[in-house]
RNA sequence: CGGGGAGUAGCGCAGUCUGGUAGCGCAUCUGCUUUGGGAGCAGAGGGUCGCAGGUUCGAAUCCUGUCUCCCCGACCA
């Protein structure tokens, strides 16, 4: 069957993966190592996922701000782990000017920062230091902060929003009196994340807790969002952590307590980036290129005319021009029906094709007869073919389209949904009790995830067990929180196990 | 950052070994034909061959450096 990607999933994931994000226009090389131009559908796309995510936040009660793209090195130096885990990626500003030099334009020497600055990779440190001020009293707290941002990591290897040198992103930073509070802060942004990929992505996730070495650097304890792609590897989607009082330390976030006492606040932080996009590839594309939920499709519903410089095209422009009013007027998800009348010049065919590439939900095309017979033809991204493999266009009253077009946008989300929720639950397996087992499930092709019991061993005990894992390029996703308990031995150490947890290939 | 591959028209590629007027397919534009579907024929436009040096009468081609991308590894909230 011909497709519209030059290469199949099949064939090649990782050129299948760069070939929807070219023929789908969502990002291109931008000449600037690891950098990327999101171009229009893409960041149409990232603005529907910040104008729910936001919502989600805000109904929190949490209050969005703006900080510094420029952190001073010094702060960082405060909070040992964090440096440890930042330094080696980092992009540094030490000069504030240039200079032609023999023709070219060099950082003028004269103009060196007295202390160089870095480029934000996480804001946690300035963030800490501005809490330090707002924090003064138990009143005070908890002290509940988000920003929208872009974070720079000088990464060794980038792809595409599943890695890149600069990235967007959301970080929730707060502050709270207690372990509890922090705790329950933590496991509420977790949650507003499952909720968020699930019901606005399509996608399925697991939840849970990341092993000690998978932590956030400078964490108690980090949490995160697992989802699986179709070759079966995993993709981090989501971080939420409980800081401990660390940062707080570090950056004098202290409070007076209801006794007058001085105490450090207990914080965390949580975050979502352009990398949810790179999954929601991986995880609803096909051979035509991507399927986009309908919830974060810049244009639901898309409206291609037929024309064909004949007196009839004037009929055509006018019928859609209608059929599109009405669709707007409708409400999908509890918000009006995002429809676009492509009446750009250009072969029709050739922009449905650019359309099923995209991955807009509902191709609707008109022609001279459907004006004629009142009605229009339609295609739904999710399921393109029919049995004979040919385009299942439906050709449909008008009316009855317009009258059932919110509940198509529904039906086709719950299906994306329910589509990569039996293929997530299909490949993760529960039945392997001994590390040669776990070995062999990772043969094949696409081999999906193991849950395996284990004694959450630290320390040396822990690296052997990530040493094994490294030889056999599996790492641990995370320690599922709605797992059934451990009741066996610890499929690494034999001793007992206390927990289940993830193993897989990943992003 | 190590190993491998690549960069020539908007896209996909040949040409590079063996230096001698920059080509092919798709796309674009024009005309004619066609018309429920990714059309056919004819013609046309479009490239400082990633960038910078060097060798040479002459460089896409040889040499040196450099940038970017892809794959594998190391690294990775």
């Amino acid at each position: 069957m011909k497709h519209a990607l030059p290469v199949t999933r099949e064939q090649d994931f990782a050129a299948w993966y760069q070939a929807v994000i070219s023929e789908a226009d969502l990002a291109e090389e931008s000449g600037v190592r690891g950098c990327m131009v999101i171009r229009p559908w893409g960041y149409g796309i990232w603005e529907r996922i910040q104008k729910l995510m936001d919502a989600r936040i805000k109904d929190a009660g949490v209050d969005n701000c703006y900080f510094p793209l420029f952190i001073p090195l010094s702060f960082f130096e405060k909070e040992a782990d964090h440096v440890d885990g930042f330094a080696k990626e980092m992009a540094v500003v030490t000069h504030h000017r240039l200079k032609g030099i023999d023709g070219k334009l060099v950082p003028d020497p004269d103009s060196k920062l007295e202390e160089p600055l870095v480029v934000r990779p996480t804001s946690e440190t300035v963030i800490g230091q501005a809490m330090s001020r707002w924090v003064q009293s138990w009143r005070d707290l908890p002290l509940l902060v988000n920003q929208w941002a872009n974070v720079v990591r000088w990464e060794m290897r980038t792809r595409m929003f599943l890695r890149t040198s600069e990235f967007l992103w959301q970080e929730g930073h707060t502050a709270h009196a207690d372990e509890a509070d922090a705790r329950r802060e933590t496991m509420r942004a977790l949650e507003m994340y499952r909720d968020f990929a699930e019901s606005e992505l399509a996608m399925p996730v697991v939840t849970g807790e990341k092993p000690e070495n998978e932590r956030f650097p400078g964490a108690v304890a980090t949490f995160s969002i697992e989802a699986m792609m179709q070759d079966g590897k995993a993709l981090q989607a989501g971080t939420s952590h409980y800081l401990g009082t660390g940062f707080a330390d570090a950056a004098g976030i202290k409070y007076q307590d209801k006794e007058g006492g001085q105490q450090l606040c207990h914080t965390t932080s949580w975050g979502t980036s352009t990398r949810m996009i790179g999954g929601v590839i991986m995880v609803h594309g096909d051979d035509d290129g991507l399927r986009c939920p309908p919830q974060i499709a810049p244009h639901q519903v898309v409206i291609v005319p037929m024309l064909r410089d004949a007196p009839e095209d004037d009929a055509i422009i006018a019928y859609c021009e209608e059929l599109a009013a009405a669709v707007k007027a409708l409400d999908a998800f509890r918000e009006p029906v995002r429809v676009l009348f492509d009446k750009r010049p250009g072969k029709a065919a050739n922009k449905r094709w650019a359309w099923v590439k995209k991955g807009a939900p509902i191709i609707v095309e008109v022609g001279g007869r459907d004006v004629a017979g009142g009605n229009v033809s339609v295609l739904r991204r999710d399921r393109l073919y029919n049995e004979g493999g040919k385009l299942a266009s439906a050709i449909l009253p008008k009316g009855d389209f317009i009258a059932a077009a919110a509940a198509t946008l529904t039906e086709i989300q719950a299906s994306l949904f329910a589509e990569a929720k039996a293929r997530l639950d299909a490949n993760i397996r529960r039945d392997v009790s001994d590390i040669g087992a776990l070995a062999a499930a990772f043969e094949g092709k696409n081999p999906g995830w193991v849950e395996v019991e284990w004694a959450r061993p630290t320390g040396a005990a822990l690296d052997k067990v990530i040493e094994w894992l490294k030889e056999h390029k599996l790492t641990l996703r995370n320690a599922p929180l709605d797992a059934a308990p451990a009741s066996g031995v610890c499929i690494f150490t034999g001793g007992q196990a206390v927990e289940r947890v993830i193993v897989g290939r990943s992003y």
